[in-house]
DNA sequence: GGCTCATATCGCGGA
DNA sequence: GATATGAGCC
């Protein structure tokens, strides 16, 4: 099975082991979703709002009290009822801290959270309580957090605590989330329609690119990307092309950084789209120019809630500072803030601890409450995570403490490998040990530094026959097939979207060249008009060559077409329509490569997700703005992912690799924050620490290949300063070469002991391996096998890969331990002695070759007479049977 | 003029 | 390891 996914999915292949395709079906609930179009398609006066809908409406559930009317005296009773000994149901449970944190409901509060202190209990029981209390309705309550899964998951909690009627929260949600809903709303104000497209770095930087080009300069020494880069760093902070700083201007495209960023915002506005930036850069722009606009939000939000408060950029304080500053010097705004500095790991993404650090003068008079009693971890990992982090300087100081004490609590496990692929051997072996002993691999996760670690935890586990799931890879979203799906989507819905236009005017391949394209693009230009009734027009013209020009017509009636079908065909329905007539479902039905059918698949499921909104449009949101895809949480896996995205989580068992300098510290970070940098990673360090419960295993290799250079490596600075008390270095024992056992002692030299002597030691280990169930298992799993030529391993750690590896799949690419695809043939001496299933004759499919007979068989190697590539030399186990 | 294949170069973080 | 460019072919 995970062969087939992995031959399905080559973008990145895993992801779709553990249905990855399943984007948008969490819990059984429907997504809740704004109706943007028809409510706010023209409204700029803020009497357009709609009145505040209730929310209690079902039977038995608190009626709320009108709003701003004055508070009758029941709501004044069940206020003090709370505090009775029969608190609601809801505050027990709460330790004093939490419960503080959750009644002060008035006035600035800041919460100091610390790492699995029960910090979203905290935010979800905090509005159940103003909801229960009648204080405001829930849709005077505005709660942000960073990601949808964060929003969800609120949502979630507080419908389980007052009942199911948090549907009606409507401005709970991610920064994003609600900073469209505010631009749809007065969209006018930033120059743009309503119903603008929300462009991705993907169409961003390709629109950047026509804009260097048309200024006639050179992208490769521009590089296109590097300019999103700054216009979002810019965007981060909140400055426009007139804010910019003179250097930053002149640092880019000769000088003229901010033509080009000027350039850049009138294409959005001719384009009616907006970047990601836009969305919160608009709003502050649209409430410092508009009082009005913003006195109407002053008196709708009365309560307002920020999770990560570590994490908010310039641009999102500046946001929450208009919306929560205080009107006229009446009463303080009610705005509490969540947060841990020692978890603000976004620095490079423009976040600014500094808000953190500075809320009290932000907010005069405000409430610092400290939650530091951990419910998550043991003493054990609580002492090594505190012990770290207390070598940052500059904290507000928090300790966490626990009651939870337990003599067997096993210590912190530091370990030493060999190489990245010891690691991930002895984490695989490690993880079967804790299943067999009744452990689920839900409970485990690895959290790795960069994402090039992951490939080769899934490469071994794919081979233990392992489930896992990879957290934060590629997304659905950004799979090419779902892409262009989408493109189409958007150019029906908005027909002026030229980025998305141009993206499949010619997918499939109708004959609608660069040229072509090109003097589409002109005509629109000088016409002034989108590339789609460009289109028309030059259809009707004799300006093109017989060929194109009917293509062209054929493209713009059809779009016309699905235009006018739009209003009167469900949207899945209309989505599978243009997918059919476009030819663009046809072109992957002839695709003959090994993707094609998984891609199908794909745009099948898209199809299916779509079912979950009302319209294309509230569809087509959606993907712009979800920057997490759902799991499915009933597969039982080992989850993959980065330390960035593992904040927020916890796991019983979590698996730290690749603590090296160079790695973790990152170099990047060293480099360009300098001491900063090296804080903001050992906060990282810190909240991998502390997503364990019970077990934390951290590693360390002391070789590995970075760029396709193997490098030796040296034991992350990190690791001497965990507390001796709490760390138990675990023996090298029968296995794990590496530093012979020595642990992380062996850093006296950074070479590590010569790479030769430990060979020894690693055919010991590696004999080991072939003992473990998963061994087994994949033994007999054949198809899974991969061949271990461990043959050529000395002397070749040092070199440059890279040569020969056009095949991304088994034993591949993996290094010179590994055996090398070259020129299709693999050049490896099999290790199993097993008769081939196969006999001469039999059809075969080979994941790069395609389909051919089996000419001749030797031992595991065939030689086949493939259809297509003619005859190659391959070994069994990459190919199956037909 | 458009399409396909093969080679050279850059770069990598993340919602 | 993906992307951009160029050669060769239809």
């Amino acid at each position: 099975m995970p062969r087939k996914a992995r031959a399905a999915g080559r973008i990145r292949p895993i992801s779709t082991v553990v249905g990855k395709v399943r984007p948008v079906k969490m819990g059984t609930k429907r997504q809740h979703c704004w109706r943007f179009p028809a409510e706010s398609l023209h409204s700029v006066e803020m009497s357009d709002f709609p009145d505040d809908i209730p929310f209690f409406d079902e039977p038995g559930a608190p009626a709320p009290r009108p709003s701003g009317a004055p508070a009758p005296s029941g709501i004044a009773a069940r206020a003090m009822a709370a505090r009775n000994a029969s608190a609601p149901d809801y505050l027990k449970g709460l330790n004093a801290e939490q419960r503080q944190a959750v009644e002060t409901t008035e006035g600035p509060v800041l919460v100091l959270a610390g790492a699995g202190t029960g910090k979203t209990r905290v935010l979800t029981t905090r509005i159940a309580h103003i909801l229960s209390l009648g204080r405001a309705y829930p849709s005077q309550i505005l709660a942000v957090t960073f990601t949808n899964k964060a929003a969800r998951e609120m949502k979630q909690r507080i419908g389980l605590l007052v009942g199911e009627a948090i549907e009606g929260m409507p401005w709970l949600g991610t920064f994003h989330s609600i900073g469209v809903k505010m631009l749809r709303r007065h969209a006018e104000l930033a120059g743009l329609r309503s119903d603008f497209t929300i462009l991705d770095t993907d169409d961003v930087i390709r629109l950047i690119k026509q804009l260097i080009q048309a200024e006639g300069l050179d992208d490769k020494r521009w590089p296109p990307r590097q300019f999103a880069m700054m216009i979002d760093t810019w965007k981060n902070k909140g400055l426009g092309p007139a804010d910019i700083p003179e250097g930053d201007a002149r640092a880019f495209a000769n000088g003229k950084g901010r033509e080009l960023y000027k350039a850049y915002q009138d294409r959005l506005q001719t384009l009616n789209a907006c970047d990601f930036g836009d969305l919160l850069c608009h709003p502050i722009r649209i409430f410092r120019a508009h009082p009005d606009v913003l006195k109407e939000y002053h008196r709708r939000f009365k309560y307002i809630l920020v999770d990560e408060y570590q994490d908010t950029n310039t641009a999102q304080y500046m946001w929450l500072r208009l919306l929560a500053q205080e009107t006229g010097g009446s009463a303080q705004k009610n705005i509490c803030c969540v947060g841990d500095d020692d978890q603000s790991i976004y620095g490079w993404r423009g976040a600014e601890v500094d808000n953190i650090l500075r809320f009290e003068k932000d907010f005069p008079g405000a409430t610092v409450i400290r939650l530091e009693r951990n419910y998550r971890s043991t003493a054990h990992i609580l002492g090594a995570a505190s012990h770290l982090i207390a070598h940052n300087e500059g904290r507000l100081g928090k300790t966490l403490f626990t009651d939870i004490a337990d003599p067997d609590d096993a210590k912190v496990n530091v370990h030493a490998a060999w190489d990245s692929e010891e690691e991930a051997r002895a984490v695989g072996e490690e993880i079967e040990q804790l299943q067999r002993k009744g452990h689920a691999l839900n409970d485990m996760a690895i959290l790795v530094r960069a994402s090039f670690q992951m490939r080769e935890f899934e490469d071994r586990f794919v081979t233990l026959g392992l489930n896992y799931r990879v957290v934060g890879g590629p997304r659905f979203y950004e799979r090419q097939e779902i892409r262009d799906a989408m493109a189409y989507f958007r150019v029906v819905a908005q027909p002026a979207d030229d980025l998305a236009f141009e993206r499949i005017v010619n997918v499939p391949k109708r004959g609608l060249g660069e040229a072509a394209v090109r003097q589409i693009h002109d005509t629109a230009r000088a016409l002034r008009i989108p590339m789609l009734e460009a289109a028309a027009k030059l259809a009707e013209s004799d300006e093109l060559k017989p060929k194109p020009r009917a293509a062209l017509r054929a493209v713009a009636a059809n779009f016309e077409r699905w235009q006018k079908a739009l209003d009167n065909t469900s949207h899945t329905e209309l989505a599978e329509i243009i997918l059919e007539e476009s030819g663009y479902t046809d072109m992957w039905k002839n695709d003959r490569s090994a993707e094609a059918p998984g891609r199908l698949e794909n745009l099948k499921e898209l199809i299916r997700s779509m079912e979950d909104y009302e319209s294309l449009r509230s569809f087509l949101e959606h993907v712009a703005l979800v920057m997490d895809s759902e799991q499915n949480e009933e597969l039982d896996a080992v989850t993959i992912m980065t330390l960035h995205s593992a904040k927020g989580l916890e796991f019983e068992t979590v698996f730290l690799p690749g603590w090296e300098e160079g790695l973790f510290p990152h170099q990047r970070s060293l480099d360009e924050g300098g001491r900063s940098g090296l804080e903001e990673e050992r906060r990282l360090a810190y909240v991998g620490l502390t997503r364990a419960k019970k077990n934390l295993h951290i590693w360390f290799v002391s070789n590995r290949r970075i760029h396709g250079l193997w490098q030796s490596t040296i034991p992350s600075r990190f690791l001497d300063e965990l507390p001796e008390a709490h760390v138990e270095v675990a023996e090298g024992g029968d296995s794990y070469g590496g530093y012979g056992g020595g642990g992380y002692g062996g850093r006296q030299n950074p070479y590590g002991a010569s790479r030769f002597d430990s060979i020894g030691s690693d055919q010991r280990s590696f004999s080991n391996t072939y003992a473990t169930p998963g061994w087994q298992r994949a033994q007999q799993n054949r198809n899974e096998a991969t061949d271990r030529n461990w043959g050529s391993r000395s002397g070749h750690h040092v070199e440059r890969i890279g040569y020969g590896e056009t095949d991304s799949g088994y034993g591949a690419g993996r290094g010179s331990v590994k055996s090398r695809t070259i020129e299709g043939e693999l050049v490896a001496k099999s290790v199993a002695d097993s008769p081939s299933p196969f006999k001469v004759g039999d059809r075969v499919f080979h994941q790069k070759f395609g389909n051919g007979n089996v000419a001749a068989i030797e031992g595991n190697k065939l030689t086949i007479d493939f259809d297509k590539a003619g005859q190659k030399r391959v070994i069994d186990s990459f190919v199956t049977a037909v």
